[in-house]
RNA sequence: GCCGAUGUAGCUCAGAGGUAGAGUACUUCCUUGGUAAGGAAGGGGUCACGGGUUCAAAUCCCGUCAUUGGCUCCA
C-alpha cells in the first residue's frame, strides 16, 4: 500500500497509509484530540475529518479553539436547524444557511405559515433531539443533472437557482439523518457534537440581499459543544444588554432624542456634553502637538461647492435636499462633509512647497440622510460631529504623513483603553472600476502608499477589495471592546481626486505649479459613534479624566452642609468636578445614588471629618478608602486620573 | 426604503371592550441619619397620533408616526 507524507503544524512530517483521514491521524496522537476534532485543514483547505487524504499534504486538525473549527461547527448546526425545521414544517423551502461570526443563520421560505419567535423553543428542542441521534454528515459528489432533479422534485426554487450557477462536477450534497442539502461543506463528523442550542432571533432578509426579490424568514442561532459555553455566551449577551449605550445614555443622562427635533438627531445633555468636550479638548491638544491648525467652517455650503467636489453628483439625490434663500433662490446644502470647505481654505492664498504639509482640523458637524430603518442610537445618526482633519501635502510626503496619523490614532486608542485593534485596508474593487472617481495611476499609487505605511508601523492588517471610498482607498481601524465585539472607529483616507476637482496647487522648488495630495482622517470617526463604543467598552465607567462627574460630595446631614460645600468648592479649585448632594436623605441613600450614577469618587463628610478637617473617601465599586486631608485626596485623585 | 415586533405617568413595566394601575422619580411634611434604597401624604396620563367597529375602545380593525430586531444602503 502506498504512503503519504503528512506535515503537521509543528513542522514534523509523518508517513501514513494513503487514504488516511484527519480523524485517524488525530486518534494516533491522542484519543482526546480525536474526540474534539471538528474538521481537518488539508493543504490550507478545510475538509471533513473523515475525508481520505490521498497525497502528500500539510495537515492542521481543527477544534473548537480554531475559528475555522467554530465556523464548521456552526455551518453544520445550520443544517441541523434546517433538518429540524423540515421535520416540523414540511414543505418549507430553504435559501442559504451560512455560519457567521457568532453562530449561523438560515433563510427559510415558510410559504403561507407565519413563523414567529414564539416557535423557536420548539425548534431548539427538535434540534437537540436530532443531535442526540448522532447522525453523520455524509458528503456526496453529485452531477448537476441529479442535483437539479432532486430539487425540482422537492420544488425548491432557491436551491435550483444556486445550482444553476455551479459547474457540473463541483457540486456536492451533504446528508444527515433525513436531511439533504446542497452544500460545498465541510461539516463536523456528526450531529452529536452539538450539545447546546440557542435560537436567537427571527428577521426578514431578502433572497440574495436584493430588495426587489422575495423576503425570506431568517433565523439566527448559535450552538456549542458544551452546555457551559452556551451559558457563558448568554451571560455575555446579558452583559452587552446592560452596557448598551442607549440604555446607559439614558441612565447616566448623557444624551436623548426627541421626536420633535427629529429622528437620528441626538440632543446632548449636560453630562454627555461634558464627556464630549473632554474628548474634544483631549484631541485638540494632541492635534496641536502634531502640527494641526484648527479651523471652523459653516454648517451649510453652496450647492456649487458640492458639484465641484463631486458629492452632489454622487449623493445629491440621497441627501437632505438643498435649502434656498427666500429672495434670490440661492441653494445651499447641509454639509455632509468638511473637506470641500477645507479645500476652499487652502485656496485662500498661493501655497509654496515649503508650506506643506498643511493640516486643517475641525470638529465639524455634518448631516447625512440615513434611511429610516438604519438609525441606531448614537452609532448611526443623521447629524454627527467628526474629529475631522485634512492634510494637504506633497506627493513625497504622503507616506510620512500617513504614518504620523497612524501614530496619532494609536495614541488615542491607548489613552482610552482600546488595546485590541486591527486595521482594515480598503481598496478598489478591480472588477468595478467605474464606481470610483480618479485615474488608475493615482489609485495604484495611493494603494501602495497606504500598504507601505501600515507595514512600516507594524499594524496587523486585513485587506478588503471593493470597500474603498469612491475618491480613494482608506485604512480603517477596528477595535475590539471589553466584550470582544468589533467596532469600526478611526479612518484615514488618501485622496488624489478632490485636489484635482478643486484645482488645488502649490508652487514647487522648480517654480512650477503642482497638485497637492489630500489625506482625510478622523481618529474617533465621529464623536457620537466613538462615545457609543466607549460607553459600551467601559460599561459606563469612563476613565476618571473623562467622566462627567468625577466626585460626589456627600454631607452626612444638613449640619455639615457648609463644611461639605467648602470641600466641594476647594475640589473645584483643584479642577476636580462633580456634584454636591445636599438633599435631605440619609448617607446610605446618597451613596447608593452616586454608585448607580457610576461616579468614581464619593467624598463623605460629617462630624468626625469636620472636626479633624478631613474627608472620607469612597471609591465606586470598591468601597471605603478611609479618611484623609483634602490635599491627600487631591493627589490621590490626580494619580488615578493620570494628570 | 423593505419585513417583523413594540408604543400605557419623567423612568421600568402590569392591565386586554365598561371610563387607568404598581414600583420608582417628583412636590410637601416628619426625620438629622456614618458607607448601596428612613417614613407619610400629595400632584402627575387624550393609554403615540388619526380614522373606523361598538351603547361603550387603552383594549378589536385600518392607516400614520416613532422606537426596535434584521435586510438593503452608508461620503
Amino acid at each position: 500500500m502506498s504512503k503519504v507524507n503528512i506535515t503537521l503544524p509543528d513542522g514534523s512530517v509523518k508517513q501514513y497509509d494513503k487514504g488516511v483521514t484527519g480523524y485517524e491521524i488525530a486518534l494516533g496522537i491522542s484519543e482526546g484530540l480525536a474526540r474534539n476534532v471538528l474538521a481537518a485543514k488539508v493543504n490550507g483547505e478545510v475538509w471533513e475529518s473523515a475525508r481520505p487524504i490521498t497525497s502528500d499534504a500539510t495537515l492542521q486538525l481543527l477544534t473548537w479553539n480554531d475559528t475555522e473549527g467554530k465556523s464548521t461547527f456552526w455551518h453544520s448546526s445550520a443544517h441541523l436547524m434546517a433538518e429540524a425545521l423540515e421535520a416540523l414544517y414540511p414543505g418549507i423551502k430553504l435559501g442559504i444557511g451560512p455560519p457567521i461570526e457568532n453562530g449561523y443563520y438560515y433563510d427559510i421560505d415558510f410559504g403561507t405559515h407565519e413563523f414567529d419567535g414564539s416557535e423557536l423553543e420548539k425548534v431548539e428542542q427538535k434540534m437537540l433531539e436530532l443531535a442526540r441521534e448522532k447522525n453523520p454528515y455524509v458528503r456526496k459528489e453529485i452531477s448537476k443533472k441529479d442535483a437539479v432533479d432532486y430539487f425540482e422534485k422537492k420544488g425548491d426554487e432557491y436551491k435550483l437557482e444556486l445550482i444553476g450557477e455551479l459547474e457540473d462536477g463541483s457540486i456536492t450534497f451533504y446528508e444527515q439523518g433525513n436531511f439533504v442539502d446542497l452544500c460545498k461543506g465541510p461539516h463536523i463528523p456528526n450531529t452529536g457534537f452539538i450539545k447546546a442550542v440557542k435560537l436567537l432571533n427571527v428577521a426578514g432578509a431578502y433572497w440574495r440581499g436584493d430588495e426587489k426579490r422575495k423576503q425570506l424568514t431568517r433565523i439566527y442561532g448559535i450552538t456549542f459543544p458544551k452546555q457551559k459555553e452556551l451559558t457563558e455566551y448568554l451571560h455575555l449577551l446579558e452583559e452587552a444588554k446592560k452596557r448598551d449605550h442607549r440604555k446607559l445614555g439614558k441612565e447616566l443622562e448623557l444624551f436623548a432624542f426627541s421626536e420633535k427635533v427629529g429622528m437620528g438627531l441626538p440632543l446632548w445633555l449636560p453630562k454627555g456634553t461634558m464627556l464630549r468636550e473632554r474628548l474634544e479638548s483631549f484631541m485638540r491638544k494632541a492635534q496641536i502637538k502634531a502640527g494641526y491648525d484648527p479651523v471652523v467652517t459653516p454648517h451649510i455650503g453652496g450647492k456649487e461647492l458640492y458639484i465641484t467636489s463631486g458629492h452632489y453628483e454622487k449623493y445629491g439625490a440621497d441627501s437632505f435636499q438643498p435649502i434656498s434663500t427666500p429672495q434670490e433662490g440661492e441653494q445651499f446644502m447641509l454639509k455632509p462633509m468638511n473637506c470641500p470647505h477645507h479645500c476652499e481654505i487652502y485656496k485662500t492664498k498661493p501655497r509654496s512647497y515649503k508650506d506643506l504639509p498643511i493640516r486643517y482640523a475641525e470638529f465639524g458637524t455634518v448631516y447625512r440622510y440615513e434611511q429610516h430603518g438604519e438609525l441606531h442610537g448614537l452609532t448611526r445618526v443623521r447629524g454627527f460631529t467628526q474629529d475631522d482633519a485634512h492634510i494637504f501635502c506633497r506627493p513625497d510626503q504622503v507616506k510620512a504623513e500617513f504614518e504620523k496619523v497612524i501614530d496619532l490614532v494609536l495614541y488615542v486608542f491607548e489613552a482610552l483603553g482600546f488595546t485590541d485593534y486591527t486595521a482594515q485596508i480598503s481598496l478598489r474593487d478591480p472588477e468595478n472600476k467605474e464606481k470610483y472617481i480618479g485615474a488608475d495611476e493615482l489609485w495604484n499609487l495611493a494603494e501602495k502608499q497606504i500598504q507601505e505605511a501600515a507595514d512600516e508601523k507594524g499594524l496587523s492588517t486585513i485587506t478588503e477589495l471593493g470597500e474603498a471610498a469612491f475618491y480613494g482607498p482608506k485604512l480603517d481601524f477596528m477595535v475590539k471592546d471589553a466584550l470582544g465585539r468589533k467596532w469600526q472607529l478611526g479612518t484615514i483616507q488618501v485622496d488624489y481626486t478632490l485636489p484635482e476637482r478643486f484645482q488645488l496647487e502649490y508652487i514647487g522648488a522648480d517654480n512650477k505649479r503642482h497638485r497637492p495630495v489630500m489625506i482625510h482622517r478622523a481618529p474617533f470617526g465621529s464623536l457620537e459613534r466613538f462615545i457609543a463604543v466607549l460607553t459600551e467598552h467601559c460599561g459606563g465607567n469612563f476613565p476618571l479624566w473623562l467622566t462627567p462627574d468625577q466626585v460626589a460630595v456627600l454631607p452626612i446631614s444638613e449640619k455639615y452642609a457648609d463644611y461639605a460645600e467648602d470641600v466641594f468648592n476647594k475640589l473645584k479649585q483643584s479642577d476636580i468636578r462633580g456634584v454636591f448632594d445636599n438633599r435631605d436623605e440619609k448617607i446610605g441613600r446618597k451613596i447608593r445614588d452616586a454608585e448607580v450614577m457610576k461616579i468614581p469618587f464619593m467624598v463623605i463628610v460629617g462630624e468626625k471629618e469636620m472636626q479633624d478637617n478631613k474627608l472620607s473617601v469612597r471609591r465606586h465599586g470598591e468601597g471605603d478608602l478611609g479618611s484623609m486631608p483634602l490635599e491627600e485626596f487631591v493627589s490621590l485623585f490626580r494619580e488615578k486620573a493620570h494628570i
